[in-house]
DNA sequence: TGCCCGATTAACT
DNA sequence: GTTAATCGGGCAA
C-alpha cells in the first residue's frame, strides 16, 4: 500500500520536492491518477505568482508547505498547486497532468471527451477532471477530498523547459515521466534525464 | 480608473 | 498555423 504523502514531504526545496512527486498518486474525491507532468515555482522565480510579495490571490503560497494553492488561469480555467519548503518561502509545484487510473467514467463527463489522453493532460484539464476550483484553495493535502499517495515504483525522470512563460523560459523545472502518453507536451528527444 | 496581459484550452483555417 | 473566450493582478497616470 503506498504510503500518503506528509507535511514533511513537501517541507524540502521544491526542486527536490518536484521530480518526487512524479509517479505520486493524486485523487480527489476518489477520482484521479498517477501525475505524470510538474512544475516548479521557487519564490524567487520571476514566473512565479509570489515573485512580487504576497496579494491576496497568492497568500496560499506564503503559508505551511503541504497546502493547495488554487488560481483563476485566463479568467477561464483554475490550476492546482502544492505549497512546498517552509512557512514563508512561498514556492509551489504546479501540477500540469495526470495519468488517469481511478473515476474514469466521472472524469469522462465533467470533461465531455471519452479520449483518456485529453482527460488530464493539462493543467486546466486536470482541474476540469478532478473538479478542483477555488473552493479547495488553501485545503489541506493530507486530508478530505485529498488523497496523496508516495509512488512505490522507481520511475525514468526528464526536465525541461516550462510551459507558456515568457520569464525565466529557459529553466529546466518542468519535469516528467519519461514518454507517457499523458504528458501535456512531449520533452525534447535529448530531455535531461533527472533520475 | 484604465489598460495590458497571463503557469490555458478548444475551435477554427 | 491562428484566435476567441474571459477576468483578476499589476502598473501607469
Amino acid at each position: 500500500m503506498n504510503r500518503p504523502l506528509t507535511r514533511a514531504f513537501f517541507s524540502r526545496s521544491v526542486h527536490e520536492v518536484a521530480p518526487d512527486l512524479i509517479g505520486a498518486i493524486l485523487l480527489v474525491n476518489d477520482v484521479g491518477g498517477r501525475l505524470v507532468e510538474v512544475e516548479a515555482y521557487h519564490h524567487t522565480d520571476p514566473a512565479a505568482h509570489s515573485f512580487r510579495g504576497p496579494t491576496a490571490r497568492n497568500v496560499v503560497m506564503f503559508g505551511p508547505p503541504g497546502f493547495a494553492y488554487v488560481y483563476r488561469s485566463y479568467g477561464i480555467h483554475w490550476c492546482l498547486n502544492f505549497v512546498c519548503e517552509p512557512k514563508g518561502s512561498a514556492s509551489a509545484v504546479l501540477i500540469r497532468a495526470i495519468e488517469p487510473t481511478n473515476g474514469l467514467p466521472i472524469m469522462r463527463r465533467r470533461r465531455g471527451t471519452a479520449d483518456e489522453r485529453l482527460l488530464c493532460s493539462g493543467p486546466g484539464r486536470v482541474c476540469e477532471a478532478l473538479r478542483i476550483t477555488h473552493a479547495q484553495n488553501g485545503s489541506a493535502l493530507n486530508a478530505p477530498p485529498f488523497k496523496l499517495l508516495a509512488r512505490t515504483e522507481s520511475v525514468e525522470i526528464v526536465a525541461g523547459p516550462r510551459i507558456g512563460l515568457t520569464k525565466a523560459v529557459d529553466k529546466p523545472w518542468r519535469f516528467g515521466l519519461k514518454d507517457s502518453r499523458f504528458l501535456s507536451k512531449p520533452f525534447a528527444a535529448d530531455a535531461i534525464r533527472v533520475a
